[in-house]
RNA sequence: GCGCCCGUAGCUCAGUGGAUAGAGCAGCUGCCUUCUAAGCAGUCGGUCGCAGGUUCGAGUCCUGCCGGGCGCGCCA
């Protein structure tokens, strides 16, 4: 019995209460069942009582005894007691309780995978970094997070489209441009350009494979400069999320939204709908009238559009090719936009509560290690994989709530000890693979896990563990509704100290030559389902699950 | 000045209004001739920044204050 199961249970009770007379209340929609902290209190307990109390016009207790009446003749509930204010404590059978690993292992993969969120259609937008520079520390958060939310929405039955925005229009382009530019003829880079070496290697390709490119004149060069400088810059930061296993869906370039007119089309709307005016000769949109501290400015005095008003035409884009959310995750650093993208959805008619969404996460630091000169002063997507690998820097990224600022110790992420959070999670999943392959070896055969006598599962910390497995897809699916990758993360660790215990307590394979113990299989199963569920919540971070380490 | 985020054990951080606030690390004490000790057990450690308020119940919600981070451009 899964704890949704439970909550249908309960509801059920309430319902049979209420037919019955015994209490006068609509009966909700949903149960709160949380594990309770301590054993005394049960497998599961739930607030009903004190949620009905209120509404039913009763004292808690007295509600509490009313449904623990019906609850208690389900099947598959050994005991319900009344306690505290009103908690009903339930106590499971042991059958009811060990079927829960038939139900993971039928499920398999797919066990925490829910339909919680089917039906969305959401865009979800990250990392956008301009290609005029390489990926840092704050980007890599981004792709780490991103890529896991995406993960976790898909999982829980949304149709999720990823998306990296791609800015290769506007004056940091040309400023990138100019850069490139001013190094190739070895003078010095202008005080508003780009610095670091990553900028003499690209002028130097650039001008390797357009060798007459000095002779040109500058207009010519610096088109060359720009285009060709961009190209590189993308691809590298592409190979580096590739490397970092962050695949995006659609790469979109803001240099469509100039060519297909979709910026034109927009300010025409806007101003069509009369958010718009004219001031110092540029073009304003009253973004005051739904909520920002300022207008903005959409449209310059010299007739170019501002990126602002680029990323309105974007917004308009994503609604118009069917998403029904819009989500963005943005650096704290631009938290600025909120205001002013929300007061935009608001002008187009809509309501932004429904439609956009925006993150904030907050900065990334990182101490340790050795510091990359290439980038400058900064850390990169390829320094952070060279320092602590792939499976480390994205689980660093994303084991902390996005509302955090965070500080990357790579001494302790490169580390191969328990300190190391993810080695910890990794290594229970090696541990059982190791223990199913020795089992293997002694040619056990466990069989069909529906013959298996999983009610022989009754040790203390069997039952802990199975109840831990339990909440697997309610924890799916809260990081998915809440945007919190991170709460997968601190789950896996509770599991794997979970397993580690129940490891230590509960001998499996039988020693030297010893017969097998009646508990083997049903164990070999429950191994088996903990090392599903590793996998499966290890694979929506991104993370391998390794089966040596 | 205004806005967003944070303030929880020595350190790094969990905690979607519920019972006695948790984990890892660091410190101390134990456990490997048999399934991976990258593990486990025990112990030490707290006015949940401060003060009010809402609630049967507040680390969680509201208000004010203090401290820190990040923003407030016809840059992004």
């Amino acid at each position: 019995m899964t704890p949704a199961d439970l909550a249908v249970a309960v509801l059920d009770a309430v319902s049979g209460a209420v037919e019955a007379g015994q209490l006068q209340v609509d009966v909700p929609a949903e149960a709160v069942i949380e594990r309770p902290k301590s054993r005394d209190h049960g497998d599961y307990a739930t607030n009903i009582a004190l949620r009905l109390a209120k509404p039913a016009g009763r004292r808690p207790r007295d509600v509490a005894e009313v449904v623990a009446g019906y609850l208690r003749r389900r099947s598959g509930v050994a005991a319900v007691d009344v306690a505290g204010p009103g908690f009903l404590n339930i106590t499971l059978e042991n059958a009811a309780q060990g079927a829960l690993v038939e139900t993971i292992i039928a499920a398999g993969t797919s066990y925490g995978y829910t339909t919680a969120l089917s039906g969305q259609k959401i865009n979800l937008e990250f990392v956008s970094a301009n290609p005029t520079g390489l990926l840092h520390l704050a980007h890599v958060r981004w792709a780490a997070v991103g890529d896991a939310m995406a993960r976790l929405l898909a999982a829980s039955g949304a149709r999720v489209t990823t998306e990296y925005y791609f800015n290769d229009a506007g004056s940091q382009i040309d400023r990138f441009a100019a850069s490139l530019y001013a190094v190739a003829q070895g003078e010095q880079v202008p005080a508003d350009g780009y610095h670091g070496e990553y900028v003499i290697e690209v002028a130097q390709q650039v001008v390797a494979d357009h060798p007459g490119v000095l002779d040109q004149p500058r207009a010519i060069a610096l088109e060359v400069f720009q285009v060709h400088g961009i190209e590189q810059m993308f691809a590298q930061i592409r190979a580096g999320l590739d490397r970092f296993g962050v695949h995006f869906d659609v790469y979109f370039n803001e240099r469509d939204l100039h060519r297909l007119g979709r910026i034109e089309e927009t300010v025409v709307r806007l101003r069509t709908q009369g958010h718009v005016y004219e001031k110092d000769g540029a073009v304003w949109l009253r973004t005051t009238d739904f909520g920002d501290d300022k207008d903005r400015v959409i449209v310059r005095s010299d007739g170019r559009p501002t990126y602002f008003c680029a990323d309105l035409a974007y917004y308009v884009d994503k609604r118009d090719r069917g998403f029904d959310r819009v989500v963005i995750i943005l650096g704290a650093d631009h938290h600025g936009y909120v205001p002013r993208m929300r007061a935009l959805v608001r002008g187009l008619g809509e309501d932004p509560d429904q439609t956009l969404e925006i993150p904030i996460g907050q900065m990334v630091t990182a101490r340790g290690g050795k510091m990359s000169k290439r980038a400058g002063n900064v850390l990169t997507l390829d320094d952070l994989i060279e320092a602590v690998g792939v499976d480390a820097g994205r689980y660093a990224m994303v084991r902390s709530s996005m509302d955090s600022a965070i500080d990357i110790d790579l001494d302790l992420w490169a580390s191969r000890t328990s300190e190391n959070p993810v080695f910890y999670v990794q290594y229970a999943h090696a541990r059982i693979a190791s223990l199913l392959r020795n089992a293997a070896d002694l040619s056990i055969d466990s069989g069909d896990v529906t013959a298996a006598d999983l009610s022989r599962l009754r040790e203390e910390r069997e039952g802990d563990l199975l109840a831990a497995l339990g909440e697997f897809p309610r924890v799916v699916t809260a990081a998915a509704e809440l945007r919190a990758p991170h709460r997968v993360a601190r789950y896996l660790e509770e599991l794997a100290g979970t397993y580690h215990r129940f490891y230590d307590d509960c001998r499996i394979l039988p020693r030297g030559d010893e017969d097998p113990a009646p508990e083997m299989v049903p164990r070999l199963w429950l191994c088996e389902a903990t090392r599903l569920v590793l996998a499966n919540g290890l694979g929506l971070l991104g993370v391998s699950a390794p089966d040596r380490m």
